[in-house]
DNA sequence: TGCGATTCTGAAAACGTTATCATCGGCGGA
DNA sequence: TCCGCCGATGATAACGTTTTCAGAATCGCA
């Protein structure tokens, strides 16, 4: 049992079992019915020595890759990890296994050093989380022979999408707003993956639907410390009532930087998130936001790309709509002007 | 450019640049020095090609393994995220790539399928984020021969193991709140990966020290919907002022739930989470908690491993402490009994 | 000028598996 | 009883790399 000698292989166990090397393979893989006792006689030698087929030998002759890469630059935010979850998941339950590698920069050095790290190892394919710059700059350095989907809050380019359409639920949370009473609606904006911003856009459109000037954005990347600050800043106008922002962690630090500035929510000023992160509800006030279902993305981005490993060809997009969960944040816009 | 040839090989690549293909390979590997010329032929011939090195064939005759599979019963709670993180930073700066499986459960068979479908794959090594049930599981079915840390709360069994201190965390929480006056603290659990229960330990020894009865704990699993009805329940009793919470998710739950129940915090009842969830200084009020650094866990893990794939041996553990974090969630025990 | 040392190169072997093909035995039908 | 077929088996050939190993060319030095 010294650990310096090297793992057993097939050969061995043939040899152990007193078959061949072809029969061996046969047993472990049922492709080709096999006596009951030289059945046997394999199972026992591969419990002998424990015998685990070499993952390297397989893929190389099958010619069968089981990975997937997921490229992202970013595990732990919710959307993230949560649209991480769903393509996993779904994966594991078509006997694939994920491969994750962050790209935490759009400079163009880190992004094709991840890539190419993720593509020295034999994959199927590829599923890259396009929600921001890093992940829009990973799709553009694939090689076009792979096959790749994308997982994204909006679509383009050449690859099958799995969206999720926040634009939607981006206009229907505004028009929710204005509805209330509010004059217009400000947006704290999380970064995006292009000229393509979702929220941002159903933002502006139910805005100018209504007749109402665009206030400029408020970018706040993905910090909440960030958009702490740009609560206290908020907090000192009385200008404004609403805010939209671009996902719920975002809100969560808006609240706070609020909160310190004397200014209450709902009361004096409605705040709605992004995401439907499971927390929101739990907060004080409790988070009035836009849920969206990232696990579905990833399950359903995993699904585009099963079928284009299968039949070399899928459907475009894959979309889902995004749901208004009206809580506590939100509310009319105080009285007195 | 038809989908149906195969990817080049790099007896395409040495057939083009007009060299051999063990030249080729020392291009692509730098291990043996190549003339200038052929060098530039050789590069020239795998841009055109568009030439990727097979890693299975690379990883079958080098034996060289470089992806690690990281087992994981979760992956967007915060600390497994995290850590995650951690785990994949460190990996990635190695050259190593991550795998992930999760086990959802400890049933055995579902462990068993899990460990089989990661391990089908030829990793160098494994992690294993033991925070629970189906973590320690897991450990227990990985064979003997392959490299493997874990990465937990507590420590025990034959590997490796990358630490948090979070007992004497608890200890100091508890201690801490003890010392604000209150007569005793609740303590609102989440699962453990065994007997080691190192939160409740720490929580238990800082009551016994202090020669406090200890309170029955309160089972809440990782549900932070689990806790909000405890802390609705809680909320009717006027004996407990103090609970220390396994999570911050849990601490979240349960505050919303001492707020239905008309108990306010910390003037009626202080909370100490566990963790330090980034959003918990943002929360009102904010959370004072016990701030763990998963991040580092996961890279200590790597490190630990990584360190086991070259010398063969590595130290038995790397331990860090939790630092508590007092922020507006906690305070003095009401005057009034 | 000759000879050993050094540098680069290609032929061939090896890694561990699955796929292909031929062989062998037994069985059913004529 | 013989022929053809089918099912199980093993020998052999891939798969795409890297690693020997040996040969050729160049270089330095006496």
């Amino acid at each position: 049992m010294s650990r310096s000698t090297r793992a057993p292989s097939i050969t061995d166990v043939a040899r152990l079992a007193g078959v061949s090397v072809p029969t061996v393979s046969r047993v472990i893989t049922g492709s080709v019915p096999v006596s009951q006792e030289r059945t046997d006689r394999v199972l026992a030698a591969i419990r002998e020595l424990g015998y685990r087929p070499n993952g390297a030998a397989r893929a190389l002759v099958t010619g069968r890759q089981s990975v997937i890469a997921v490229l992202a630059s970013n595990t732990t935010r919710y959307g993230y990890a949560t649209t991480l979850q769903g393509i996993e998941e779904a994966a594991r339950l078509a006997g694939f296994i994920v491969m994750i590698t962050v790209i935490e920069t759009d400079e163009p050095g880190a992004v094709q050093a991840a890539v190419d790290l993720a593509l020295s190892h034999p994959v199927a394919g590829v599923v890259v989380l396009k929600f921001d710059p890093p992940g829009a700059a990973a799709l553009h350095r694939l090689p076009e022979a792979l096959p790749v989907v994308a997982a994204s809050g909006g679509r383009g380019d050449g690859v099958p999408h799995a969206v999720l359409d926040d634009t939607a639920g981006a206009t229907a949370a505004t028009e929710y707003l204005l509805g209330l009473g509010h004059r217009t609606v400000h947006y704290v904006a999380v970064p995006t993956s292009g000229r393509r911003a979702g929220r941002a856009t159903g933002w502006k459109r139910a805005l100018t639907r209504a007749g109402v000037d665009v206030p400029p954005v408020l970018d706040a990347g993905w910090e909440p410390e960030r958009a702490y600050e740009i609560g206290r800043e908020l907090g000192g106008r009385d200008d404004v009532t609403a805010v939209l922002c671009g996902n719920d962690e975002l809100a969560m630090g808006l609240m706070r930087g609020l909160h310190e500035a004397g200014r209450r929510v709902p009361a004096d000023i409605s705040v709605v998130g992004f995401d439907g992160h499971p927390m929101g509800r739990f907060w004080t006030p409790a988070l009035t936001t836009v849920e969206q279902d990232f696990a579905d993305l990833g399950r359903r981005s995993f699904a585009l790309l099963g079928e284009l490993l299968g039949t070399g060809h899928t459907a475009k997009t894959s979309s889902s709509a995004a749901r208004l969960v009206v809580r506590e944040s939100s509310g009319p816009p105080p009285v007195a002007g």
